[in-house]
DNA sequence: CGCAAAGTTGCACACGATGTAAAGTTGCGC
DNA sequence: GCGCAACTTTACATCGTGTGCAACTTTGCG
């Protein structure tokens, strides 16, 4: 990894520790952009090509892919064939390419306690994520009607969403994803359905 | 109802209405509330004594509140007990109430599917009131796990928002409840879940 | 070493949003 | 009707976010 690339990075994490330790100090709305750089000692002018807004910077916010292969298999009608797990599935690859580290990940999670406006933001960085998904559903859900598709979204927004809150309710340790299937089962208990179909596929 | 709520509810649909027309014209990001105001004919700063933000007065958002009836009867178990069923009646009442008449609706319908922002916004909207139902659903569930909470509260976002899409999309014609049941069956469908437990009750 | 690409920086600027205090309306008791 | 009290709008000042642009600096590479 070349000079420029490490450089791009520790800036990168310089505004996000900075954002952290600033506004764990004095609140969201009580930090300026001009001073998370000037503790990070860049420009405010530099802090704009890194994040959209201040808020992105403590969540430590990038454009997010899935890997192209994963999401071939599932609009093809894979892993499994059944949708409810191949939902889940999806969910488990887009929480396996997470965008902090551990600990800059459960340092986001404490603040976007606090601030609920932080909140707010995440839901809607996942709002355009699902967006993005939506072509991925819709091809695997062809010959069924868009108004699925829009539920298969919201869902999957669903799954991903509440398994961040019970890793960092379980104090941000392990996998998040390790906390899908219980949200599943959730799901299914709030809807009085029964266990989750078998896999056809054995 | 007197002069002054009447006045009121005149300025505030003007600038509901102008907001509509500019952004129609000039799209979302062309128009200044300035030029809204103008258009309406009030100050800048009075506009920001009815909406928050710009955004807020396209979509012609308000604080919105849940009858206090409809709420202790989900809470003490009602209307049927059975939770699914109950959900969506609460998303029945939730949509009974709406901020605006038909036709501004759908005209903040029509404007939110070209300028992705604005559904953005929609859902932040629905994310705030979701926190505040919240504890009518912690009361429901008294007993059961607090992400089972939270997983109720992020469903019944679905039922609501997806409605919504629904009614839109059916040229904004009839009630936006009663796209509720379709909306439950493809959430059962998408889960492989059977058809709805029978009530209890009756 | 020297060029090209990438990235940072300062500057200017538009707009959103809020606090404050003054001016203007409305509601209401009399 | 009168006049006071409550409420609203309004003008003004101000701060912070976010962006376009052009100049400068640094890195990658032959």
């Amino acid at each position: 990894m070349g000079l420029r690339e490490r450089q791009k990075r520790a800036r990168r994490e310089a505004l996000i520790d900075a954002a952290h330790r600033l506004v764990d100090r004095d609140g969201l709305d009580g930090v300026t952009v001009e001073a998370i750089c000037a503790d990070a000692g860049v420009s405010t002018r530099t802090f704009f090509n890194y994040f959209e807004s201040k808020d992105d910077a403590v969540l430590g916010m990038a454009p997010l892919r899935l890997d192209p292969e994963v999401a071939e298999a599932f609009a093809t009608g894979g892993p499994t064939g059944v949708l409810a797990t191949d939902l889940e599935s999806l969910a488990r690859s887009i929480l396996a390419s997470p965008l902090l580290d551990r600990g800059r990940m459960a340092a986001a999670a404490e603040l976007a306690r606090r601030e609920p406006r932080l909140l707010v933001r995440h839901v809607t960085w996942l709002e355009q994520y699902r967006v993005e998904l939506e072509g991925l559903l819709g091809r695997r859900l062809v010959g069924d009607s868009r108004h699925l598709v829009e539920v298969a979204g919201m869902t999957l927004m669903i799954l991903v969403r509440a398994a961040m809150q019970r890793w960092e309710s379980a104090g941000g340790q392990g996998e998040v994803a390790d906390h899908l299937t219980a949200v599943n089962a959730d799901l299914r208990l709030l809807l009085g359905a029964g266990p989750e179909p078998a896999d056809p596929a054995g």
